[in-house]
RNA sequence: CGGGCUGUGGCGCAGUUUGGUAGCGCGCUUCGUUCGGGACGAAGAGGUCCCGGGUUCAAGUCCCGGCAGCCCGACCA
């Protein structure tokens, strides 16, 4: 491509708003533009590399023997109300009607359709197991889209839907899926972590996120450096059992005798305020946390140091629902007083604690009563617990669950996601197949997706320094840029040819190249070829067309070499 | 949806406090010089100052009402 001719126009400073290295140098490097909050215009330099993406993902996908097909983006909600989903998204889905005020929707994601499509094509076991995917845009009406194509409204997704007898069947695909998936991220360039996850939306049972390791990303992701353990810190664990911690010197202060005594504590309801006032670690704190269980309330239990995992204490309690107090809730239970609350408070249905607290210790605590606390509460003399749950989120250096090592937390971009779903959709949808004995059963099914357009975002924040964008070479929208450096005079000519020449040569070649041949000055030419980030430069000015050579420069590691003219296309192109 | 903020040539911004008919840098056009790391000179082009109402002799600026976008939080792939 000669760049005279390519519709592009980098941006010397930085766009306003854009504050991460991705959509800054996006958008700076012409890849990118913003049309509305969250909706973005790929152009050609983006398209490309959006369609490199696109087509590692198509490759393993079709290798790993998933069939590609293309649903409708625009979807009935009649299907999604089948399903109970179109509550379940409530305001995330953005909805639409047609003249006809027959009501419709941009899919989010596809389980609904595809399920109703396979419902009427397949019926026997002998048509199983089938996987289908597609490549296409999805939509949410998210809150707040930020970080440009991170959290977008719309974005490309490739999504699979597998369908089975039984679930060993589903686990055999899964697995497939998630190797796939190991090679689509490896071929991306992309430093990653496939972690256990949270369901969502989408429900089922076992799911695992793949994990780009970035600063920017927004879920926390714990992981052990000795083992392969790796969650969201969403449902991770730490080992623990009853007894842990037992004789850590942060417990050693109080001793168990001493007697239950009340404490004046005026205006501290927080942790950091109590441990100051009476002089003990935070952690030497109860904290007593109140929720609604059903039609009663609970209390959960957590040393005073250790934050809540509300995921964890849903599981917990699961299938009962837990919804924590918020500050209006305290006014309708008068024995729950806000920032006092006592293990032993009045109108509990449950006490349920992290192992954490199970240690032999004399606690500070509140002691229901505004402006007080008490010290020397003792687990089984002066509260009790009925049951036992990891409620805590992990912090580092927690011991990993499956080896005991300290834990490590980083920040991820989910860039896919592999589910085991069951019988979910099959059963709303009446995806029923017949098996050898005649008997009608749901299929089992599972998906399998992966952020295409997110994925171009994580590459960009993993590739990339001061000067621009650094692509790796599977994905750059080209493979080499070719810098010609015209000067002037006679040799001017001279230079313009031997780089037409190279230019059609290396295309001929098979090589893809973006020929710098603008009429700009070689400080222009050099920032640009920078910014726009392609693997290899190759320049060409007045000396080495005399010398008969043309130099090379890795855009990732700055090293130089040149190459003789003569026979250049040949060499560039192994 | 709470909190903070911003809408002025393609991009980045000043001008709004104190109302007087729009400016700077980059980019763009033309000519000349220059030509290996974002050159220089000269001459130009380009603006419904987000939208609608109001106040005023006069509104980018003041008042009222919208809309859009950004950041923090809650939420979420």
């Amino acid at each position: 491509m000669r760049m005279s001719r390519l519709f592009l126009r980098t941006l010397r400073d930085d766009p306003a708003g854009a504050d991460i290295a991705s959509h800054r140098l996006l958008l700076r490097a012409g890849c990118i533009r913003q049309v509305a909050s969250g909706m973005y215009a790929w152009l050609p330099l983006g398209q490309r590399v959006l369609a490199k993406v696109a087509q590692i993902v198509r490759e393993e996908m079709d290798a790993a023997g998933a069939q590609e097909m293309t649903l409708p983006i625009t979807q009935p909600l009649e299907l999604w109300e089948r399903s109970a989903r179109n509550d379940d998204y409530g305001p995330l889905m953005f909805r639409l009607e047609d003249r006809k005020q027959v009501k419709f929707c941009l899919s989010p994601t596809a389980e609904e359709v595809i399920t109703t499509i396979v419902a009427g094509e397949l019926e026997s076991y002998r048509d199983l197991p089938v996987n289908l995917y597609q490549i296409n845009w999805k939509y949410r009406d998210e809150l707040r889209p930020r970080f440009g194509l991170l959290r977008a409204r719309e974005f490309l997704m490739k999504d699979a839907y597998s369908f089975h007898v039984d679930v060993d069947d589903l686990r055999r695909t899964y697995q497939d899926m998630f190797d796939a998936y190991s090679r689509v991220f490896t071929r991306c360039a992309l430093t990653f972590r496939p972690v256990e996850g949270e369901s969502g939306e989408i429900g089922g049972d076992i799911n695992h996120e793949f994990m780009a390791m970035a600063e920017i990303g927004e879920d926390d992701i714990v992981w052990c450096p000795k083992c392969d353990y790796a969650a969201n810190a969403e449902v991770a664990r730490r080992r623990s059992e009853q007894g842990d911690e037992q004789g850590d010197e942060k417990h050693d202060g109080a001793s168990g005798d001493a007697a239950l005594e009340k404490v004046y504590t005026p205006g501290m309801p927080g942790i950091t305020a109590v441990a100051q006032h009476l002089g003990a670690a935070e952690g030497e704190l109860l904290k007593c946390i109140a929720f609604h269980l059903d039609d009663g309330v609970g209390l959960a239990l957590l040393p005073g140091d250790r934050e809540l995992n509300e995921a964890a204490l849903r599981k917990a309690v699961a299938p009962r629902t837990a919804r924590l107090f918020e500050d209006d809730d305290f006014a309708a239970h008068p024995g729950l007083v806000k920032g006092y609350i006592g293990p032993d408070a009045s109108g509990v249905a449950l006490v349920i604690s992290d192992p954490l607290v199970s240690a032999p210790h004399a606690w500070v605590t509140g002691a229901n009563d505004t402006d007080h606390h008490v010290r020397n509460a003792v687990l089984g003399r002066d509260f009790q617990v009925a049951e036992w749950a990891d409620l805590v989120a992990v912090v580092p250096g927690d011991p990993c669950p499956s080896c005991g090592s300290p834990l490590s937390i980083d920040r991820g971009i989910e860039v896919g996601q592999v589910f085991q779903l069951g019988t979910k959709y099959a059963e709303a949808m009446g995806a029923l197949y017949t098996d050898e004995e005649s008997e009608q059963h749901p299929m089992v099914m599972g998906c399998y997706g992966i952020g295409i357009s997110r994925i171009v975002t994580a590459v960009v924040e993993e590739h990339h320094d001061e000067l621009g964008i650094t692509w790796p070479a599977a994905l750059a929208p080209y493979d080499m840029h070719l810098v010609a450096i015209t000067g002037k005079g006679k040799a001017t000519g001279e230079v313009s040819e031997a780089a037409d020449k190279l230019y059609e040569e290396l295309t001929a070649a098979g090589v893809s190249v973006l020929y710098d041949d603008r009429d700009a000055s070689p400080g222009v030419k050099f920032a640009d070829a920078d910014l726009l980030g392609m693997p290899v430069r190759l320049t060409l000015g007045a000396k080495g067309v005399a010398r008969g050579v043309v130099e090379r420069r890795n855009r990732k590691t700055g090293e130089d070499d040149e190459l003789p003219l003569e026979g250049a296309a040949a060499a560039l192109r192994g």
